[in-house]
DNA sequence: CGTGAGATTTCCT
DNA sequence: GGAAATCTCACGT
């Protein structure tokens, strides 16, 4: 089976060249049972401890976010609104609290597990499919990343990221991030630009560019 | 298609 | 005690 994850200092870069970069890229999740499920990183934001209120790290290190102040390439997940869990990557050096939330993918393989994890079965239904990886929270239960899944080290073999097909500049989109309530002008959200996977939720965000 | 409310638990003030 | 980096369903246009 294929293995080949970015290394820890692809982690180590700026948080926002890390956020861009990681559009494109392979995220591959081995399940418990062995089978290997990978998709496409199509949409990400970017949160910064330094001067970006919406972080979690922004009011330093608390027992939720520990995962954040850690070594990069590690994955943060957290739990919220009572019954989502959301993923992070840890960018930058240890302590810096940044962190890049994955909040859409395109399934490459093991769509049918997906589904699966999803709708507790297999569908045909064509908004279904749409909808299995679209967010932040839907991509987490597609992909079975939960509480366990909290810093997990993406340098090894359980979840990593691999490179994809690079990207031309012009084809990633910038706006402001969806569902904060703090820093809503900073247009910290990267998306491939006509890329239909990339979720549709966001009210009252504004583009860039 | 757009808007709005409810779900449900954890964390921090 | 209140807010939370969300999602789904119901209802109105």
């Amino acid at each position: 089976m294929m293995h080949a994850p970015l290394s820890r200092s692809f982690y180590k870069q700026d948080l926002h060249v890390l956020a861009t970069r990681l559009l494109g890229c392979l995220i591959i999740r081995i399940l418990d049972d062995g089978r290997q499920l990978s998709a496409r990183i199509v949409e990400v934001e970017a949160y910064a401890q330094k001067d970006d209120p919406s972080a979690h790290s922004f009011n330093g290190q608390t027992p939720r976010n520990k995962v954040m102040f850690g070594a990069p390439g590690h994955l943060y997940v957290y739990f919220t609104y009572g019954m989502h869990f959301c993923c992070n990557v840890v960018a930058g050096e240890i302590g810096q609290g940044d962190a890049v939330l994955i909040r859409a993918v395109e399934p490459v393989d093991g769509i049918e597990d997906m589904l699966v994890h999803r709708y507790g079965e297999v569908t045909s239904d064509k908004k279904k499919i749409s909808n299995v990886t679209n967010g932040p929270a839907k991509l987490c239960k597609a992909l079975k990343i939960n509480r366990s899944e909290n810093g997990i080290d993406l340098c090894e073999n359980k979840i990593w990221i691999e490179a994809g097909d690079k990207l031309a500049e012009n084809m990633i989109g910038h706006s402001t991030r969806i569902g904060i309530n703090h820093g809503k002008d900073l247009p910290w959200r990267y998306f491939i630009k006509d890329n239909s996977w990339v979720s549709k939720s966001g009210k009252g965000i504004t583009y860039v560019g």
